[in-house]
DNA sequence: ATGGCTGCTTTGAGCAGA
């Protein structure tokens, strides 16, 4: 079983580097961020030729989630936003369960810059994200927790953490919130297999951060006890990074037994 | 020191991202 995670930065366009994506790594499910588009233009017909069927949640221009599975693969017991949520929210959470595994894809409000009221609604979000796990999930059931959490966690997750630190995506208030979601029951997937230094999911556009691989990994795979004795590997793929006009994140791939 | 790129928006300069 191969579930993956990718911010894409606008599913439209990035629609050919998807497609090519779900060929060459055929994952059977797909968890995406920051489709950027309201649920009636959502490209159905492009991922259904792919061989995917996709949930989805989004609104116009930012934001939102979708999760694509493999053509028979069920996705149940979908749920849209965190509790609390009003219909006007930010669209940036989409969970299912698949194959007996709860799915919980999330994009982490962005936070702009420490003190800024976005950064206080980043830290919030993180908080009720913890609730939610404590609300309707159990750290007994094989669980998956993963998105672009907007977070580096550790001084290893980020090139430069010298100039990073206190930064938004690696400030401290940010760091400990995402490490109370983690203590409800969850352990970094990533981390238990690549414990070195120099892997990153996210390369600014500027400063040809790509290609001096000057990163942030902030990109994660959150699981459970019962799910990660059953992983495999968790990795990341940097191909699509390497495309003309690309995402500025790479997808993280989980693979585990069923 | 600053901004450096990209995608989106009732198309064009401004916002947001990270």
């Amino acid at each position: 079983m191969r579930i993956a995670s990718w911010n894409v930065n606008s599913i439209r366009a990035r629609l050919e580097h998807l497609t090519g994506w779900l060929g060459r790594v055929s994952p059977d499910v797909l968890c995406i961020q920051e489709t950027k588009v309201e649920d009636s233009r959502f490209p159905e017909e492009v991922l259904a030729d792919a061989g995917y069927r996709a949930q989805f949640f989004g609104q116009k221009s930012y934001n939102g989630v979708a999760i694509a599975a493999r053509m028979g693969l069920a996705l149940e017991d979908v749920k849209r936003n965190l509790d609390g949520d009003d219909a006007d929210a930010p669209r940036r959470l989409m969970a299912c369960t698949v194959e007996g595994v709860r799915v919980i894809n999330v994009y982490v409000p962005n936070g702009q810059a420490v003190g800024t009221p976005a950064f206080a609604y980043k830290l919030a979000w993180l908080s009720r994200l913890r609730l939610e796990l404590a609300a309707h999930c159990k750290p007994e059931d094989p669980l998956l927790l993963c998105g672009d959490f907007n977070v580096a966690p550790e001084p290893i997750d980020v090139h430069n953490p010298q100039k990073w630190e206190g930064q938004v995506l690696f400030h401290p208030d940010e760091r400990a919130a995402l490490r109370d979601v983690i203590a409800w029951g969850l352990c970094d997937g990533f981390r238990r297999f690549h414990p070195e230094p120099g892997h990153y999911t996210w390369w600014d556009y500027r400063l040809s951060g790509f290609r001096r691989n000057q990163g942030l990994r902030i990109d994660h795979a959150l699981m459970t006890p019962s799910l990660a004795e059953r992983a495999t590997d968790v990795w990341i793929d940097k191909e699509p990074r390497k495309l003309d006009r690309p995402s500025d994140h790479a997808p993280i791939v989980v693979d585990f037994t069923l």
